[in-house]
DNA sequence: ATAATAGTGTCTTTTAGACAATATGCG
DNA sequence: CGCATATTGTCTAAAAGACACTATTAT
């Protein structure tokens, strides 16, 4: 019995309907200090019209190429673009309830995407209308993208206390003061200036001095500040927590 | 157009060729005090006579519900057990990469599973041999499993620093002994039997006393121990880190 | 000049971890 | 009895967090 025949006597079609596999992406940055998230518009039923995020069908390629290539085509970067190849990537989870498409069986795996500032989004060829939007302003999304979307932050919120990933949101340099901002954003918390400065020096490996600072002070003011680049840490030891949050203990 | 019409027209055979959707769940416990998962040996090719975990195809069920089915069928644990309701599942992450599977493209949820002591497995019906290898002896998986198992030890060490997860590899009573004991197992570390002790009864909502003790004291000696039942916290505030690993920080 | 901000200093509280001490109960 | 173990005590070091202070620069 050949390999194929004998996978095909153990896949009963009835038993295993026909599934389709998407990817997903939450993609977030900092836009004008509120972090927000990549959102095209549905062209198309279901959900014609609604919000949703950006995704689509897996092709002849490894998860995370699809996520990358999804991410290209909706926000009209080009695939060998520099911005692009800034983005972190990483898998979020997989999702799969039957009924959470209402034409067929879909799973999809989504991921999870730490953006510098970008572009306006172009609506390259086929893509629908795409932008970004606060997160804090999003509501009814098509499809189950809503849980996706509340599951990508708490992962990201997550991901800035114990890694150095905040600094994806910014540039190859940047202040202490630009970091700070980063982490507020994403946590929706004022952070004390000077102890998060003391803080993030003092962990070994999250941010390297470049030896020079900014041209100018702040907008209002002040001196000029520093210039970090990212450091070569993978895991922050020990870890930036966030303001302590006894209540969502239990 | 319909939507089912409309969606055949989007999804081109040629572009997205058929998908399998498997689930495979990376069961752990402790067996005489060595972290232990559940493997079964396949029958069929490929990798025919190779240990995998256990997995099939997902049906008309969620994706958690496979999972638990799946380690139903393997273990021979009826589902409605009690001892299966008390394992703890969690989905892991999803591989896809094509070519993982010699036969299609298959995409595999993994699941996490965290198991008190349970019975040998029984060859339940179809399930091919199952039983417990502890992780330490385990190699050469069949497919990408050996990544899988990989990425499940590594999630469960971090779980156990800020989840009171370690307690779903006890039974619902335990002491403070057999708590440390799984760290022990998890993380390959001995640790400080005072420290340790102070520092579980010091986090809120961990444990909770039940005012009972031990009828008899450890094989070889010393006084009885307080028992313990799981608190009602899920997160653990402050976490329990792992001894120090400066190393693996960058 | 005024106000805002970068960066540093100081102090208190919390937590981690090393180590010791005491009491209990098995063989 | 002798030893292993449960539990508590003590002390030190590391880290978190509150708050104050100085220097710098935009307006």
């Amino acid at each position: 019995m050949g390999v194929e025949s004998q996978f095909l006597a153990e896949y009963d079609p009835t038993a295993y309907p026909s599934v389709a596999v998407t990817v997903d992406v939450v993609v977030l940055t900092i836009r004008d200090g509120a972090l927000s998230v990549l959102l095209v518009e549905r062209a198309e039923h279901p959900y014609q019209g609604r919000l949703a995020l950006p995704g689509g069908f897996v092709r002849d390629e490894t998860l995370d190429e699809a996520a990358r290539r999804e991410l290209a085509e909706e926000t009209g970067l080009r695939p060998g673009e520099d911005a692009l190849a800034r983005v972190h990537l990483e898998q979020l989870r997989s999702y799969g309830d039957p009924g959470r498409d209402p034409r067929m069986r879909v799973i999809s795996v989504a991921y999870l995407g730490f953006a510098p500032s970008l572009p306006d989004p172009q609506a390259g060829g086929d893509a629908a209308k795409a932008a970004w939007f606060p997160v804090e302003t999003v509501r009814d999304l098509a499809f189950d993208h809503g849980l996706v979307l509340a599951d990508g932050l708490e992962r990201a919120r997550a991901k800035l206390e114990y890694s150095p990933l905040a600094t994806a949101f910014l540039g190859p340099e940047f202040t202490i003061a630009e970091l700070r901002a980063v982490y507020a954003a994403v946590w929706g918390e004022q952070l004390h200036a000077g102890n998060f400065h003391r803080k993030v020096l003092s962990v070994p490996g999250f941010v390297e001095s470049t030896g020079e600072t900014t041209t100018r002070g702040g907008e209002r003011g002040g001196p000029r500040a520093r210039l970090y680049r990212t450091g070569d840490a993978v895991l922050l030891h020990p870890a930036l927590l966030r303001p302590t949050r006894e209540e969502q203990v239990r």
